[in-house]
DNA sequence: ATACGGTACTTTGTATTGCAAGGTATTTGG
DNA sequence: CCAAATACCTTGCAATACAAAGTACCGTAT
């Protein structure tokens, strides 16, 4: 899920940690800086990620992660597989509710 | 996620863990036994849900597994919070793709 | 110059969770 | 009486999210 939405923001563009934790609050998804590096470290190391050091007006250099075509292709996958997840929650959430369907074996204690 | 789609599965009416995991493989949710079973007795053991044995016709007796009043308030919780997820997954999706914007600080390298 | 506060990146330890694999028990059929 | 089928459970391992603490850089004020 993470992966999935943190590769989501990237697609808009190139990003740093610190502001990604940022746009993630602002869409309601708690993370923190214990979360993200490692998670940010794994895309990078698994292709998905890369970064260019880029220098900030105040304060010490970013980190930018942007996304690769191998990111993009996993996030097309990712994508399919949030469309499934989300199909199938629908279809468990639309089932009929309590009532003791005709074929049921009646519990005995 | 398993959690939510188990109460939900659970909601149609009591179940034991075989049939549950083949109702979630029908639904596109590979579970396992030993993913299933500790859930199960979590869920329990955290009061959301209860059982009764039931004999079976051919096999060891089952453990039918419903939900509790609190199970029921707990799936009501995970629904929304679904619904919020699916909500902010949206907005991700939906946002503007790679075109830099106006007020971007250029990457210098 | 240096000390401090703010920003950014990283690491370590812990709890949770999903899975593979193997184990126990009960029932039915040969 | 033994084997196969069904059902429940446990153990060990890997992945991941978090809290907390650590390191480093920068600009500013002393």
């Amino acid at each position: 899920m993470l992966d999935f939405c943190v590769l989501l923001l990237l697609r808009r563009g190139p990003s740093y940690a610190a502001d990604i934790i940022l746009r993630l609050k602002e869409a309601e998804l708690i993370v923190v800086e214990g979360t993200l590096y490692p998670l940010l470290s794994r895309l990078r190391r698994d292709g998905l990620l890369s970064y260019q050091w880029q220098e900030s007006l105040q304060g010490p250099p970013r980190k930018y992660y942007s996304l690769t075509p191998d990111g993009l292709r996993v996030l097309d996958e990712l994508d399919a597989a949030w469309e499934e997840l989300a199909r199938t929650v629908g279809l468990l959430k639309s089932a009929p509710p309590v009532l003791p369907a005709p074929g049921d074996v009646p519990i005995r204690l």
